[in-house]
DNA sequence: AATTTAATGTTATATTATAACATAACAAAA
DNA sequence: TTTTGTTATGTTATAATATAACATTAAATT
């Protein structure tokens, strides 16, 4: 196996970005990624989906619910938490746990953790994929004898763009 | 301010040792660390810290405050949230995110965020206060033009004693 | 003692998530 | 192309986690 690059799985949005674009793309993406792993993206996951990536802020499982209750009266909670986990297994939606919400990634792969960074002004998330990091936590998990399986790594802070905005 | 060094500030249970003393012991730490900060630890709030430190593992809200209700029959969530409250505000307890439970801290410093190392095996949990790992999340961070405001880290896996009672 | 502040009691409810079983849609085999 | 098995969704109920709001009590301060 290729050695990863370290890399910015799911980007913060950039002022200028239009986000149907984005939005789009990530649909794209992954109708894609479920064609070739021989997975259903059925209407109401797909629609899940698109819910969680109008924008860049995590979402919240029954806010999801309420916007679906529009559009397909029988939805209940079981009806978003499977997608929800769905989507999850498939690598295309993180749940952020500090926040208890949902959201987006741009680049699923085999199931994999990211490393989150998230904006407390513009809410936004974005999500690195780095092996510098996970690489010096599986050394120093070492030194204590302990074997890593898995990583939540939820940073707290502000972006670029909202410490910009911050100065004028 | 000194440069903090890199520490386990909650080591794993060794299989030695005698948690009735190590409970004790958090237990003094606690009394004299609120004494320090000028505020009260009242009867409550230290046995909910007591019941956290019956072992090493996370607990949660709703089993504390059952074993509550049988010392004290008005116990409620409330009393509950706001005796975690208060121990995660003075830095005694931490919440473990992903599992939505408690666990006790030997080293109560100004409010301050590890890095919990979580044994799936058996339950117990590990915290680190590692600049190292803070340090490198900051210039990563950076590169991006984040500013990191707090950490998050929980990291799943086996540790030790339990790797080395998996090979007999 | 009077007053203020902090802590706890109490009731109700909000939020997040899952269990369990029924039905429908789809895919594979006969 | 019916049957069969499997996966997905519908449906009802409830579990698990957490907070709001207001009353009372205890402690610290004046």
């Amino acid at each position: 196996m290729q050695a990863r690059k370290n890399r910015i799985r799911t980007p913060f949005k950039s002022l200028k970005h239009r986000h149907i674009d984005c939005q789009k793309s990530a649909l794209e993406t992954a109708k894609k990624h479920c064609q070739e792993s021989g997975v259903r993206l059925t209407p109401l996951r797909e629609r899940v989906l698109a819910l969680i990536w109008q924008n860049h802020e995590p979402v919240k499982a029954y806010d999801i619910l309420d916007q679906l209750k529009h559009e397909h009266s029988s939805s209940a909670p079981p009806t978003v938490y499977r997608a929800l986990d769905f989507l999850q297994e498939e690598g295309l939606v993180h749940k952020i746990e500090s926040l208890n919400a949902y959201v987006g990634c741009g680049d699923p792969v085999e199931t994999h953790s990211g490393q989150f960074l998230i904006c407390h002004k513009c809410g936004a998330v974005a999500e690195l994929d780095d092996v510098d990091i996970r690489q010096l936590l599986k050394k120093k998990a070492r030194q204590i004898g302990f074997e890593i399986h898995g990583e939540m790594i939820e940073i707290k802070g502000c972006c670029q763009e909202c410490n910009n905005s911050n100065k004028n």
